[in-house]
DNA sequence: ATGCATTTGTTCGTATGTATG
DNA sequence: GCATACATACGAACAAATGCA
């Protein structure tokens, strides 16, 4: 099965057939090599597994195993269907009692926007009424938002607000998107997470596509409740967040 | 489409079709009714849609209705091409500096136990050794073990200990199954995490077995790094848990 | 909604080189 | 030398997810 010497020339084709380094390794190494010197670029695409075989003069799965280990070392990710690209920086979401959306953005160096997708007063169903303490049924003011990093979407978030207890919070967020400046409108000047309760589970259609991810991959659900200075709750807000784009770090 | 008189008789056939309420409701509250009342068990299973539509006298549409209302309420699980599950109590696995898997499960009035999969010394991979603060390739004790509740598995744990950092803690590990007692062996009295990461992806096959859970669910996978009371490494833990059986709540 | 092209995922089977006893 | 086991590599076919017209 030897091919013609001039094949072997690493010009032409990188890889090595003699010098006994398997060639899953030799072509890995290459691709690691490319992603550390820039030219293929964080959430860039890579060429398609066709592509490189060819490219490479070597069967398909061969191109797989190296592409497994890449992946298994975080460096690639591969999507079904999409193709393989580079991993991007995994934003950290750090658990803290006053974490708000834009500083977390921020603190990655990123800017932070946001799209609101809902906006409304809405009756309060059972698991909304448990968590802020109020009777199912009453009035919550309902805040959908997609939250950006650099115009990527990473977060897709639901508060809740109980309208009775915040006169006047619907017309104030009306005005600014930021939750913390229309909370202090209706005179909450501080608040902070009571407890943060962690989950996953596989997007909706809706939910992927807002996130611009797969749909074979989970979004991380975060469920908290907010609380004033008083100790009264404000707010409960559920988080959905990509994987493996955003990670949940806790810091005791 | 009516039915002969004699099978609205309440006692051979549930369901009204003459007083106005749609007959998935009627459904859907008879089986809330059988599950608060005990007669379905927390994990047992649900008749299948089509004995359920037998039953009732209505087309499995009707049940899918009433199953889907219920899911959505978080009091069934509905599982593609197993059946459908009342809902299990979830098991906060709450964050601590001190969390120890067996006062976790006892916190929830369950039976602690494990099995070991794994104990051998392993050479560490660079993300290992990274966490560990040692060297690629040096050595590193590897205990997997499953976790379980009651005889449920709760979660799949990677243990690594610095192998040179900690001499004879394989053999520690060997004698006892509790990571606590062992680490007491080689002199490491206390310990807590330093910080701990979470994300979710789906589980491998292996996994899914193990963990007696649908592929189709994803797994929260925390990583985590344990110091001892002078702030030296000595364990980097990877966990998997089922969801949504497991939840992570961290309380700051 | 439907079909089609593209791309990755999975599973067969086959062959080869290397290390082991 | 021989049998065995294992990782590597190749080939073909099909399944599944995605994107697009």
């Amino acid at each position: 099965m030897n091919l013609p010497a001039e094949i072997d020339d690493p010009s032409t084709c990188p890889v090595n057939r003699r010098d006994g380094v398997t060639l899953w390794r030799q072509i890995a190494s290459r691709l690691q090599g490319d992603i550390a010197s820039g030219a293929l670029k964080p959430g860039g695409r890579l060429p398609t597994e066709a592509e490189l075989s060819a490219q490479f003069g070597v069967n398909r799965h061969t191109v797989r195993r190296a592409l497994e280990e890449l992946s298994r070392s975080g460096l690639v990710r591969v999507e079904q269907g999409r193709g393989s690209f580079v991993a991007e920086d995994v934003l950290d979401y750090t658990v803290e009692p006053r974490t708000r959306f834009a500083e977390w953005i921020r603190k990655h160096n990123k800017e932070p926007s946001g799209i609101v997708r809902q906006l409304r007063e809405i009756p309060a169903d059972r698991r909304v009424a448990d968590a802020l303490g109020v009777r199912s049924g009453s009035r919550v003011v309902l805040l959908e938002r997609l939250g950006l990093a650099d115009d990527r979407p990473v977060s897709l978030t639901r508060h809740h607000f109980p309208a009775t207890r915040l006169k006047g919070l619907l017309a104030a967020l009306q005005a600014t998107p930021r939750i913390t400046d229309a909370l202090r409108v209706v005179g909450v000047d501080d608040y902070m997470r009571l407890q943060t309760r962690v989950t996953a589970r596989m997007p909706t259609p809706t939910e992927a596509e807002l996130l611009r991810m797969p749909r074979t991959r989970p979004v991380l659900v975060t469920e908290n409740i907010n609380v004033d200075r008083d100790g009264t709750v404000i707010e409960f807000a559920i988080g959905c967040y990509p994987t493996p784009r955003v990670q949940i770090v806790f810091e005791p």
